[in-house]
DNA sequence: TTCTAAAGTGAACAGTGTTCACTAATTAAA
DNA sequence: TTTAATTAGTGAACACTGTTCACTTTAGAA
């Protein structure tokens, strides 16, 4: 800890403070735009009007950079997820506007959706993954599912966290989808059906939530259970 | 089409088509390992003995080159998937081995399966979607869906096109979390419920397909018949 | 054999992330 | 206030990258 935890700076240290968050967002500019390819060390030193070599004093590298604006993304889609958590008055009201802010956040910045999950998950990515931002969305997602669990409208017998790996993934597979395809929700032979991203995000989330329900009879499935043959 | 459709190719076009051919077989190993961050024309030109400008003479550019391992690729997975298919007997197992090999051969080759999604999603992307391979492995999931409704496991009031949507889209996000987060069917703050991959995504399928059935009451899920609310 | 078209090459261009010796400025100590 | 020690900032360079282009060599056809 090299600063004394931010209680009565030093001016140099604003100075420093200052530089830094300069720096941070004009990545953030360009980085919404253009992405992790439009963003050069070199770029970036002209847009803040310092030298290039300048930048590696406040960051170790660009990847430490990158980093920073991934985590900052990270947090920023948590708390609007959260406002829209505690903001919902029902479960199913919750779940739905839960999961379309998700898609929401991701879509306005395709960008930073894309690079947070583009890391290389090496072993350290692994072990603090429980610290780490994308931990605690995963998080929330299990909450979501002990809340249905508990409402009695998800089938209790379901390992919540099991349940959350798959709504998760769910989620981001429709996200991926979202930026990758244009028109996806539209993406059809014929022209019936033409959605927008919202409704579609409503059609996949009431599946998915329809898969966890308590309606059905003893089949509901349990995950460890069966033997696997090759394909 | 320069060359008259391969038969009774010259001996100038044969071994044009051999220095082709190694080139992409050496880049299809560098990429394997290390993706396309790893494959340099440099290093391409030195694993097949030639110089880097000579590459040039057989791709337009790299990106053509990676375009055309991607193609190669999806063709491979969209044959083993199609494999699954016609040796699976009953519906229920049809499709379990279907997305079972999806995600085995997005798992096995995680840099080909996440650069052949990770287009910028341009607008000639979006016009001959129909025709490149990506569409017809979203035809394979219509027809899975129409199979389902047929056999009457599915609900048949449902547009298959748009479960197949949601469905392609869960499968994905499986395959990118499974491929990004090393243990993900591990990933669990216990130990109870460790799961290998193929368990997971069977747990995963059997959600899914759960959703789609017709055993619920009126309550499925049509789209487009809902208002959204601002979140 | 001569001519033409293709194959293949080395050097260069413009760009990238990064390092390092160096200077300028700011802070702390005498 | 003068001096010493950190720190901020710089320009040049290194080792890369994809790509182009004038050039030579090779091969097939007339």
């Amino acid at each position: 800890m090299p600063q004394p935890l931010e209680l009565e700076a030093s001016p140099a240290e604003r100075r420093r403070q200052k530089v830094r968050g300069a720096i941070l967002e004009a990545a953030e500019r360009v980085f919404s735009v253009e992405g992790e390819a439009g963003l050069s060390i070199r770029r970036l030193a002209e847009e803040i009007d310092y030298s290039p070599s300048a930048i590696y004093k406040y960051f170790g590298s660009k990847e430490e950079l990158v980093d920073e604006l991934k985590e900052a993304f990270f947090g920023r889609l948590m708390e609007r997820v959260d406002h829209a958590a505690i903001t919902s008055l029902s479960f199913e009201e919750r779940v739905r506007t839960c999961f379309r802010t998700y898609i929401r956040v991701a879509v306005e910045r395709p960008h930073h959706y894309l690079a947070a999950f583009a890391s290389q998950g090496s072993a350290t990515d692994c072990a603090n993954f429980q610290n780490m931002k994308k931990g605690q969305a995963f998080g929330m997602v299990v909450s979501l599912v002990q809340q249905g669990q508990s409402a009695g409208v998800f089938d209790a017998k379901m390992d919540p966290y099991q349940a959350a790996k798959s709504l998760w993934a769910s989620m981001h597979g429709l996200a991926q989808l979202l930026i990758h395809i244009p028109h996806f929700p539209e993406m059809m032979p014929n022209d019936r059906g033409v959605l927008s991203n919202d409704a579609f995000t409503d059609f996949h989330v009431g599946l998915l939530v329809r898969s966890l329900c308590d309606t059905h009879g003893p089949t509901a499935p349990t995950p460890g259970n069966k033997e696997h043959k090759d394909v």
